[in-house]
DNA sequence: AAATTAAACATTGTCGACAATTAGACAATG
DNA sequence: CATTGTCTAATTGTCGACAATGTTTAATTT
């Protein structure tokens, strides 16, 4: 199973570009994207952009009518909540059941990495950063399984959630709580010994950062 | 939120042709795809087919290795049974869930024509028209929810699940059983008052068709 | 003969040009 | 006055050609 992406080739670096657009809130949702504008303004041909914005169409970023515009989708928050927040609970548990026993050195390094940044970024106040580097933390475990078909359906599940969580102001009263969070869940995944465990507090960890209580009924 | 797809664009239309190749196994797993072949044969450019297997490629049904080539996925067993039906019964159960209420009664002659023509192919013993007919019944549940992000993401995992399915001797010991099942289920789906029992049927069709018995722990 | 290199081929990636479709402005019609 | 039809501009859809890359084959070297 091919393990290395393409995620060189011209439209993925596209779709990055129009995705950093986006999550940066240069685009917000409902905002129309033109193809040519785009290719004019990135320096490449029209027939590379396409391809990039059916990319972003496909993971759920952008939605596009024939012969209309593109525009930068619009998710309501009961989707996130209700259904993908669900299924990357799913598919994130699921990853760490497989990929947990076949984990070697370099992953327990990149974690270490992700959790000194984590440090760093509470030290200087900086929560964008650490959003950033929470969603790094759930990408390593993800990508740690080697899966091509979890990675993928996690992408396109992630980057839908991320989207919808731009819009919303984050609430920094939770932020404390995140700290000790993470810091017992890298430390299980980097020292434990138990897959259950880590599986318990990975979920735990998604359902607290992610599910208000009103929504913990199921 | 835009409920008619654009299904009869070109690419769409080649997507699906491509697609009836590979689930009537004119195409099998890890078979090659050549775009200019394919191009010729059906027709069109080469840049059409390229976003139809860009679309098929991101809706999971092929794997493209950049410069090298583009193969028909290989999905696991164990994917299937332990990811993507799980997803597969949350996001059915949402859209049921969510849609249910504003059912009318095109729907319900939808679904009375589905039953019809499932009761016909039993009479036929044409067991691949039935299992055609299943996937519509579900797809029927999915898109009169009307959400664009629920129908995209179970459309891919669908696709996924199908194709795993066509290598798997379907085994007819379980179909008698089945007969019944979709009896109950759309009788309910037609005439029944409640959500609940609705859903909960739905769920118990789900598992009992798809997942065998080992894998029932959860 | 085995290993290495180089040329030829097949396939995918990128591009600019042209066609098809849509939306909006504006005139013709009842 | 509302409606319908027609033009125009903007945008997306489709195409064939050429460039970049990977694979195979054949020649060359050891």
């Amino acid at each position: 199973m091919s393990a290395s992406f393409s995620k060189n080739s011209l439209k993925y670096q596209i779709a990055q570009q129009i995705k950093k657009l986006i999550f940066e809130g240069e685009l917000q949702q409902g905002e129309k994207i033109t193809e040519s504008q785009m290719a004019q303004d990135l320096g490449v041909s029209r027939t590379s952009v396409r391809e990039a914005i059916l990319l972003l169409e496909l993971e759920g970023l952008l939605i596009s009518e024939p012969y209309k515009d593109t525009r930068v989708t619009t998710i309501s928050q009961e989707e996130v909540l209700e259904l993908l927040i669900p299924m990357r609970l799913h598919i994130e548990t699921y990853a760490l059941k497989k990929g947990f026993s076949t984990w070697g050195d370099d992953t327990k390094e990149q974690l270490e990495k992700i959790r000194e940044n984590m440090r760093k970024a509470i030290r200087y106040e900086d929560l964008s950063t650490f959003i950033e580097l929470d969603i790094q933390l759930h990408e390593l475990i993800v990508m740690s399984s080697q899966l091509d078909n979890v990675i993928r359906i996690w992408e396109s599940i992630v980057h839908r959630i991320r989207l919808h969580f731009l819009y919303q102001n984050s609430k920094s009263s939770t932020f404390e709580k995140w700290l000790n969070d993470h810091e017992v869940l890298i430390d299980i995944l980097i020292n434990g010994k138990s897959l259950e465990l880590a599986v318990e507090t990975l979920r735990q960890h998604i359902v607290e950062t992610n599910i208000p209580d009103v929504y913990l009924l199921d």
